[in-house]
DNA sequence: TTCACTGCAAAGAATTTGCATTGCC
DNA sequence: GGCAATGCAAATTCTTTGCAGTGAA
């Protein structure tokens, strides 16, 4: 496979090597696949399976396969450059990391009757102060160097509430 | 896994029995299989994965099949008294819901070289006055009627930090 | 040339499902 | 008797691995 990904399909040619830096400097090197991956992940808010990724991997350049975007997004999450979740239905979604992306620190809300997913915003100062004490406390308590936090609320949808 | 599993002070099944009418209060009919899976989850604190509950389960009751098992955790997370968790490794594992357990709230901490993962207590007061202002936000914002939260921070732990 | 990266297909695991049987109300 | 629960084994699904080909430094 070779270079020259992206031409005239998606947003536009280049599409991925605008990313290629940030994999640099985490040690990850820029390969055609990894950027692809990547620069799917940097451009959706959504919550993304392995299958989702290769699905859009593969509208730009269909020479990717199934276990390169695999590798990618597990070589993505070593570096805590994306999430990895699992949210009971037995496969992994990811999102892009919280420090990459401009939605910012979110929580997720999951209901447990039918299984939706919400993304809830708007408690960010609340949350980034909780954060910080966290941090501070597993620091000095465990030695622990946290770098991201994910919330997840259980309990009931305002539909299935209903009910 | 707790010790005491075995047949401690034994009595056979009459060991669940003592579940059974919380198991109704779900409007769960409270089988052997029901009350004996609970019955584990019950008296453990740690993170236990379908096949260990159900080699659990087996020592008390070798007639109890795993897809019994499977289904008695699937039917007691969605009815919240047990929460299912996956910490990336494919599986999922499970806890007795914070409303049962004398473990109270807690956090994970979860380390993103060696996967490890460590229960972080002592952050209550906070936690709880966060956790309130978080169920107040999500009822009044999304109708959402929240039963329970899960805190997950990623980082290193103190042995990966070093390295 | 060297070595990491990749694709393909096979392997592996965890979980679910089909179906006949069992057991409680 | 009627119906839900269960056990067993097969089937599904998601994910990982083995291996040889390919490309970049």
């Amino acid at each position: 496979m070779g270079p020259g990904y992206g031409n005239g399909q998606g947003r536009g040619r280049g599409r991925g090597r605008r990313w290629g830096q940030q994999l640099e400097n985490h040690g990850i090197r820029p390969t055609a696949g990894r950027e692809l991956v990547f620069s799917v992940m940097r451009e959706t808010e959504a919550h993304l399976s392995a299958d989702d990724v290769f699905q859009e991997v593969r509208k730009i350049e269909p020479g990717i396969g199934l276990t390169t975007v695999y590798r990618s997004l597990e070589l993505l999450y070593q570096n805590g450059l994306v999430n990895k979740f699992d949210f009971g239905d037995g496969r992994a979604v990811f999102e892009l990391s919280d420090r990459y992306s401009e939605k910012g620190p979110h929580q997720h809300l999951i209901c447990r009757s039918c299984g939706k997913i919400l993304d809830l915003t708007g408690f960010r100062a609340e949350e980034k102060s909780f954060a910080e004490g966290m941090k501070n406390h597993v620091d000095k308590e465990y030695g622990f160097a946290a770098e991201g936090m994910a919330i997840k609320i259980y309990g009931l949808c305002s539909d299935c509430r209903k009910e």
